[in-house]
DNA sequence: TTGACACATCGTACTAAGTACGGCTACTGT
DNA sequence: ACAGTAGCCGTACTTAGTACGATGTGTCAA
């Protein structure tokens, strides 16, 4: 039996990791910061977890595991749309994530539970097994693509996005690129405009193309 | 007046790089390793370029160079299909280059030309500058994000392909999660699969969507 | 009570990688 | 002939992951 007042755990060990990457990104995950945020000294995180490696896939697992499933009592494609809307929403809360979801060579217990999930409503839906594989395929590319972008880009409306597109803007000579410098000055330096606008509109272009093709095959 | 007989040069290098990250993947590009295959010691790569990061700088500008741009002779949609082809065609052939193409903070000439010409294309198409940056995001998000699927998987059709695919199978109780079994033996490791089948599908989705909604707003 | 053992933690040190600093050499132009 | 410089590299510092084995602390059987 071990000690009850143990405190380190590699659920905690998780959790810290998870906070430390949210915080300073996943390049500054280091074992030894996550030790000293832990308040304990690097190797004994090697006691809990065999590898960085471990530690990283347990964090896919994590973000997974937020994700929702598609819910049952809605029809296939507005299931699959608010299951799409989440992954993109907790890719979003963990900028990490998105290079890392598929990157895994063995999928665990959640990333698992999902896929079922997933596969199960379009199939309910009456897709071939060809349709949902290009259902699959296609809205996980676009959604890990789109989330991967949101990421690497500052955020849009904020300072540092005013800041960086200015300097781009800037650093090339309008003559030659009149366009961008049309699409920088006219669009997206307007108060309103934002990246991630474009998300749920791609999403629907998918899915009602998805729709189309569920119903012409049948 | 340089030395005719020069070996080296900042373009050598990132030849090099290109060739030892197409090889062995980026992870394993290091200075040392680049070193040896130029024919050199690591520190005489830091007489051409000044940091890593620059040399990955360069290799993204050489990607960017490769993709086509948008052949004005065609239709927007046409020409924009064609681009969005050739762009994943290049990033299969540089399975690394996926995540780093849109996260370099400074884009160079090829870049800002490749963007140029993209946007301009979907401009002569009269989309408005709204439904420019709906199209460029989504577009972009779903060919990064399906090369950077395809970069991860095995190459469908390999034998390492039915390996691990099976591998995985293996690994999870058909009773729990009978949808992905299914999906796997039925669909997935049937001879003719191949995830980047998908591909063409879900773009003239996206680009079938993109036209009629230039056709609605006008 | 007393060992003996196991659990949890950590100190030390090895390896790999990026790269700063400064030295060597050979060819250049005057 | 000689000074300067272009090109190359030896050495060493820093930051990472992590192997190995020591240490301390609590548990339990005799």
């Amino acid at each position: 039996m071990p000690a009850a007042h143990t405190s380190l755990s590699r659920d905690r060990v998780l959790d810290g990791a998870l906070a430390l990457a949210d915080r300073v990104g996943i390049e500054s995950l280091t074992i030894r910061r996550l030790a000293e945020q832990l308040g304990v000294k690097a190797m004994t995180i090697y006691y809990y977890v065999p590898s960085k490696e471990a530690i990283v896939d347990g964090m896919v697992e994590r973000v997974f595991a937020q994700i929702a499933l598609p819910p049952p009592e809605l029809s296939w494609d507005q299931a699959i749309r608010v299951r799409c809307v989440s992954a993109r929403r907790v890719l979003n809360q963990h900028p990490w994530a998105a290079p890392l979801l598929e990157s895994r060579s063995a999928p665990g217990p959640d990333n698992l539970r999902h896929h079922e999930a997933v596969l199960a409503c379009l199939r309910r839906g009456g897709l071939s097994w060809q349709l949902t594989a290009h259902a699959y395929a296609v809205l996980d590319s676009y959604i890990y693509g789109f989330a991967f972008e949101e990421a690497t880009l500052p955020e849009s409306g904020s300072d540092s996005f005013t800041e960086s597109t200015t300097e781009i803007a800037a650093a090339f000579d309008p003559q030659k690129f009149p366009t961008l410098a049309a699409f920088a000055a006219e669009h997206v330096l307007s108060p309103d405009y934002s990246f991630g606008h474009s998300f749920e509109f791609g999403l629907d272009l998918l899915i009602s193309g998805l729709v189309s093709a569920a119903h012409d095959a049948s």
